[in-house]
DNA sequence: AACGGGTTTAACCTTCCGTTAACCGGGCTT
DNA sequence: AAGCCCGGTTAACGGAAGGTTAAACCCGTT
């Protein structure tokens, strides 16, 4: 496997990536969060290990920006002092894959790390597609119909979440957390995202995508049998 | 999410099972690994939260056992009181994706479950079904003969138990309970939605499917099935 | 300081759904 | 066979959920 660790501490560094290089695998280092976010980009590893308490960029902020990166789903290894329980809910919500707390077992790092390669198999779909409306997610462009469509980073989530999800049925919750995490607006302003949404892909078509689930959800479906009426 | 978990301490697994569901889940529960095997081999998750120390078949092995089957890469996350490092090697080494060591926290432990899912999208949609009639449970889709019905929340709620529960009977109170949990109306309106469900699901077929068992309360039956001499 | 894109808040209105109550019919019970 | 529950049926009311719009707000840019 190929690894890249960032971590400033020369000594931890250094001594988790001779035990990593002993069981064969290929390792990378960085001392800091720019070129650690710089390598981490331009290369292919299988996996990252990241410290978090970094000079010059956080290792939160390494990980949240790594994860804008399109196409870079490169599973991270948070490695860090803290163990408060804020602390590694912010490790998971900035994008961490697994969350390990000092003082750690070298072998359990290699465990974990080969646990997350194992599943970084899977790759993601770029290119998202229901009836005539597409989604790239590597240029985030959305066509329907061919017609190119702008969309805010709020649509763009929606969309994403609700594309990936077709045809099942995507609750009010599920959607809410999807674009704007644990920490929810105090108005319901879901609504008025959903409207605009519906304003560019679906009101200048006709034919709508977007189907409301009265009391659950919503749905993306295309222009399937008509239901029967009550 | 729909997450099982395998645990055998009833306390423990109604904490983490009450935390979920406040959190949009849908939690199954087995409090035995020979059982939990069971359920997590025959239904679809998105995860499993397997407590190690079990009665019967020993956490382990069920996670051994269930990467033996074909297609089930469902993810598992460790439970245990056991911070040995063997133990966590063994864990991993079983096939397990996370090991979190008790005690734990609530939150960390839905924030590892949602990187776990994160990954691994279903495959399977899941349906249910009683002679002609079909309810699809990722889109909250109902077909009679082919033919589509829209339903209310509560006629899917109570169309669910009703269909996951044939050929029993299933009380008024278990139903009610379903439908509304421990609050329920002042009035009896479970008779109110039983009627307009079958006016959608029964009346326009001919054929009903919805049977009365008066004193006690519904059951969901083929047309073959239905007994003439009581 | 003014601007603009994007997002949130608020207010208003419509639609839809669930509860309730009242009435009716049919099957147990005695 | 009569009466009494239990369940079927219906319509009206009230309220919640969703659609729509506009104004306030935030933030980085000009």
């Amino acid at each position: 496997m190929r690894i890249l660790i960032i971590e400033d501490n020369r000594d931890i560094a250094a001594n988790l990536g001779d035990f990593l290089s002993d069981r064969d695998h290929e390792v990378d280092y960085a001392y800091d969060g720019v070129t650690g976010l710089h390598l981490a980009i331009v290369n292919e590893f299988d996996a990252i290990v990241l410290d978090l308490a970094l000079p010059g960029m956080d290792g939160l902020d390494v990980c949240r920006k790594l994860r804008e990166e399109v196409r870079k789903e490169t599973p991270v290894l948070m490695l860090t002092a803290r163990d408060q329980l804020d602390d590694k809910l912010a490790g998971f919500e900035s994008g961490a894959d697994d969350y390990l707390v000092k003082p750690f077992e070298l072998k359990e790092v290699d465990a974990r790390l080969a646990v997350l390669a194992r599943r970084g198999q899977r790759i993601k779909p770029r290119e998202l597609q229901v009836a005539d409306l597409e989604f790239n997610l590597e240029t985030l462009t959305v066509r329907r119909a061919g017609k190119r469509i702008d969309l805010n980073p709020i649509g763009l989530k929606l969309l994403e979440k609700l594309m990936s999800s077709s045809p099942a049925v995507v609750t009010r919750r599920e959607l809410e957390h999807h674009v704007w995490g644990e920490e929810l607006p105090d108005s319901d302003s879901l609504r008025v995202h959903i409207h605009t949404l519906r304003a560019v892909i679906d009101k200048p078509f006709g034919v709508p995508l977007i189907n409301t689930r009265h009391g659950i959800g919503y749905c993306l479906v295309g222009p399937d049998e008509v239901s029967t009426a009550p």
